[in-house]
DNA sequence: GACGGCGCTAA
DNA sequence: TTAGCGCCGTC
């Protein structure tokens, strides 16, 4: 399990009264941000703790994994220039009745600060570029402590949670793409039903991925019959011709098209496996993902290495990496 | 007056 | 890529 810090200030009062974290993938200029990156990186049962006004208000558990999800209509003014969709994690927050001031206790915290990416100045103050940030399990005992020492009840990670609203952000998200593509006027109607079910992998969209895909890359199961005609780009972020491009997907079994669809595994442009470090390995064997060091699963086309690009990019979990 | 989920920019 | 510094709205 892994311990995190959050600096809240103006989004506070919104992500603690909805029970989540929230960010935009990236800086207003397009540029990757390693706090934003580590969003990708939280676990259920990691520890978060929240910083607003210099004090910790407040310790949260991790009850979700990352998922892409719409910047809340709660922020109002608060998060503008923000993009209009970036990553959640669900929290189940324990409010502190006697917040503590990291500032106040600098000298025991200063040296079990991390080397880069730290949430707080040597000082003990804050720093405005810093939103998600990892800290050592050193780190969160002392806070801890020094929570619990001044009166507050202790969180820990068996106090998780099961309310995971990924599912239901998702649904809700397509369910508005469906009514657009409904309402439009451009598109004929035919056309219309051919993009509702390629959501669910079916229709043209699944005779165009025949094309190109004969077996799960995976389980090697060939008995169509089995398989998910599952989007590479998905669904949700694709234009309409995407929708419908057969090099925009893959057959999957069920469960390897479960732990793609949510980012927890992908492909390299050679074919090779990747493995987000959020999974558990036995859960992983477990679904079907054979634990060995690597594994290639064959050739990808080149439109579906463009795919595969931003599978890498916007789904993975997996922070930091460059493709 | 203090400070931060910024925005630039230097190296 | 990262950290430092200056801006300025908000608490």
């Amino acid at each position: 399990m892994r311990y995190w810090w959050v600096n809240q200030n103006q989004t506070y009062e919104a992500e603690l009264n909805g029970g989540y974290i929230w960010s935009p993938k990236r800086n207003k200029n397009g540029v990757r941000n390693q706090f934003y990156e580590n969003m990708r990186e939280v676990s259920p049962g990691d520890l978060v703790f929240s910083f607003r006004r210099r004090k910790i208000p407040a310790v949260g558990v991790a009850s979700s994994y990352c998922y892409e999800a719409p910047k809340p209509d709660e922020f109002g003014t608060a998060g503008q220039n923000w993009e209009k969709v970036g990553w959640r994690v669900d929290v189940a927050y324990t409010e502190m009745s006697e917040p503590i001031t990291p500032k106040a206790h600098i000298d025991v915290i200063r040296p079990l600060l991390p080397g880069k990416y730290s949430p707080l100045q040597q000082n003990g103050d804050g720093l405005q570029s810093v939103y998600l940030a990892a800290i050592s399990r050193e780190l969160a005992d002392l806070l801890q402590q020094l929570l619990e020492g001044a009166g507050n009840p202790r969180v820990d990670t068996d106090n998780i949670s099961q309310l995971d609203r990924s599912d239901l952000v998702h649904e809700e998200l397509e369910r508005q793409i469906e009514d657009q593509i409904d309402q439009s006027i451009e598109i004929e109607s035919t056309e219309k039903q051919q993009l509702v079910k390629s959501r669910r992998g079916q229709g043209l969209f699944r005779l165009n991925v025949q094309e190109y895909e004969k077996a799960c890359r995976i389980s090697g199961v060939c008995d169509t019959r089995f398989l998910i005609a599952s989007h590479i780009k998905p669904w949700r972020s694709s234009t309409n011709v995407e929708r419908l491009d057969g090099e925009n997907g893959l057959f999957l079994s069920p469960n390897i098209d479960s732990l793609f669809d949510r980012g927890f595994i992908s492909f390299d442009d050679n074919g090779n496996l990747l493995v987000s470090p959020v999974l558990d390995t036995q859960v992983m064997s477990q679904l079907g993902v054979p634990a060995v060091q690597s594994l290639n699963v064959g050739r990808f086309t080149s439109g579906q290495m463009k795919y595969l690009a931003h599978h890498r990019r916007e789904v993975f979990l997996e922070s930091g990496r460059q493709s």
